[in-house]
RNA sequence: GGGCCUGUAGCUCAAUUGGUUAGAGCAGAGCGCUCAUAACGCUUUGGUUGGGGGUUCAAGUCCCUCCGGGCCUACCA
């Protein structure tokens, strides 16, 4: 049984403000983190920027912004965009922090006195946009990249720094051989091992600072920086604090979770890296798919079809966004987002079916039994059955649970709730209590539904937090942070309702 | 060019991994209810599973091919 638990999201890079992808990956996490505590196991989160870079140092040059400057104002808009979407972080690293820099270049030296780091000459095109070299088949007729035809290519010529990998391939292969679940899901662990068919190449850790000067200097040549990659993963072990003694207790039960853009960053490069250092693995690599647009095509500026988080937050709120990224990412897929799609599932399913609920109980049990909490009588049969759906599908909060398991468990509490709706109607409350012979059963009927309700919500707080903490002052039913298991007759009969509002308020 | 994946009702997704008449939600149509956020419930219309070919007693599912999407990768960066 796992009692320590540590997530991380991949670090951002701040050449332009937080998108879509990024909200994603990081709501994704908290998710997974709330449902770790909420099932006593110790988690921390860690997420943040990667702040070094020759993309960093442009954008902030094109601006007429000093670069400390521009990389404290832009990592500050990933900050407030993650506070706003309830993310809670434990660790918000930013690259240029100096303990990061100091265990960055200590590693390189290392690795250097290891002789695990080579020098070499190299002659080619190289892409600013893509901070890579090119071959002539990467230029399109123009003779510019294929990816940034916008920019100029240029000519280099010069000494760079490697760090070969192939000596490290087989001893990765043959781990991944004994932990089939290094990559999850399946499909991205046999694209890794794709990757790994061939021989590897050997990995530039160095840029020329007369071209880059954002980054790590190298602690060997003092006219290098460290290239991006080969410092922002690292973050992953100096924000526990490493090298220091306690790491070790979260490092061995790390979770990566990317998209599925860098997959080989994380499954490639990093574990060899680790390697190279005497580390251990990452326990899991969870990985992604992308949100393209409605119609299944990117989202682009031209297309017009870009789903801007903070838009959505300002439009429907936080948990509209969090429970759309949360109930609609297909597990091994890419899946389509548009505002339209979002209002669909704001209005459709958490405002008529979990919102509605407890608009339609609350208001009705506050209107004839003086705010007060109905009392429960002796149970039917059909109670119980709508009892037991509300507990089964909370159930699946209450264990831990993988990224691609987030959707079709979300799916299932609003499911609940739906059918909460139908026992409701079909047990009519609302005519019961017109026959006093019938009226102690509509009060068992509205206790029933607003529990078994309660319950849902309680599991609903690892999914949005904000909505179900707010539903259940409603209920009068606060819940304690910390180890939970979903559990009925919580609800404090006679207990005074809070003022009840519209939980989802319809937008159209 | 190579690798992985993908295309199922107007829209977003399912289909126990080859096995009855391909399911669900939304949207549309009809009825009901009045507790509720014009919300809820019941009924209902709608599909040659991207096109073509093949294997099989049987194909959405396997093979080939064409068309359309997505990510990675591409003479030592």
């Amino acid at each position: 049984m796992m009692t320590k638990s540590y997530i991380t999201t991949p670090i951002y890079y701040v050449n332009a403000a937080p998108h879509l992808g990024h909200a994603h990956t990081t709501v994704m996490c908290d998710i997974m983190t709330r449902n770790r505590k909420a099932n006593g196991v110790d988690t921390r989160l860690s997420t943040g920027c990667d702040e070094h870079g020759q993309k960093n140092q442009e954008s902030a040059e094109k601006l007429g912004m000093d670069v400390m400057e521009y990389l404290d104002l832009r990592s500050s808009e990933f900050k407030k965009a993650f506070d706003l979407l309830d993310v809670d972080y434990d660790y918000f690293v930013r690259t240029t922090r100096p303990f990061h820099k100091e265990q960055v270049a200590a590693m390189e030296q290392k690795f250097m006195d290891a002789g695990l780091i080579i020098e070499k000459q190299y002659t080619g095109i190289y892409c600013k946009g893509c901070e890579q070299f090119k071959t002539e088949s990467d230029l399109n007729d123009e003779g510019r990249c294929v990816d940034h035809p916008n920019m100029d290519v240029e000519e280099i010529d010069e000494k760079n720094y490697f760090f070969p990998l192939e000596p490290f391939r087989q001893r990765l292969l043959d781990h991944i051989e004994a932990n089939p679940d290094f990559v999850q899901p399946p499909k991205f662990l046999s694209e890794l091992k794709n990757m790994l068919a061939e021989p590897l190449e050997d990995l530039c850790i160095s840029r020329p600072k007369s071209r880059v000067s954002l980054g790590v200097t190298l602690p060997f040549d003092e006219d290098f920086v460290t290239y991006v990659w080969f410092d922002a993963l690292i973050n992953y072990l100096t924000n526990l604090g490493w090298p220091g003694n306690d790491y070790q207790d979260y490092w061995s039960e790390v979770e990566h979770v990317i998209g599925k853009d860098i997959l080989k960053t994380h499954g490639v490069y990093w574990p060899i890296i680790l390697m190279g250092m005497g580390e251990t693995l990452p326990k899991r690599i969870s990985v992604h798919g992308h949100w393209l647009g409605s119609g299944g095509v990117k989202m682009s500026k031209s297309l017009g079809n870009v789903v801007d988080p903070l838009e959505i937050v300002e439009k429907f709120g936080a948990d509209a966004l969090r429970y759309y990224l949360a109930r609609h990412m297909r597990a091994e897929n890419d899946s389509q987002i548009s505002v339209e799609l979002i209002q669909g599932a704001y209005n459709g399913e958490l405002g008529n079916k979990v919102g509605n609920l407890l608009s339609r109980a609350a208001k009705f049990s506050v209107d004839r039994f003086d705010g007060k909490i109905p009392t429960k009588g002796t149970l039917t049969e059909e109670d119980e059955a709508a009892r037991a759906i509300a507990l089964k599908a909370a159930q699946g909060f209450a264990e831990v649970f993988a990224l691609t398991d987030i959707p079709a468990r979300t799916e299932a509490l609003v499911q609940a709730a739906d059918e909460l709706n139908n026992y409701f109607t079909a047990q009519a409350p609302w005519k019961l209590i017109k026959d006093p012979e019938t009226a102690d059963r509509a009060q068992t009927v509205l206790y029933v539904t607003l529990d078994s309700l309660r319950v849902l919500l309680e599991a609903f707080r690892q999914i949005i937090p904000t909505s179900a903490d707010k539903a259940l002052a409603i209920l009068a039913a606060p819940v304690e942070e910390g180890v939970w298991s979903p559990e009925l007759d919580r609800l404090e009969e006679g207990g005074t309702f809070g003022e009840v509002v519209a939980l989802f308020p319809r937008v159209t």
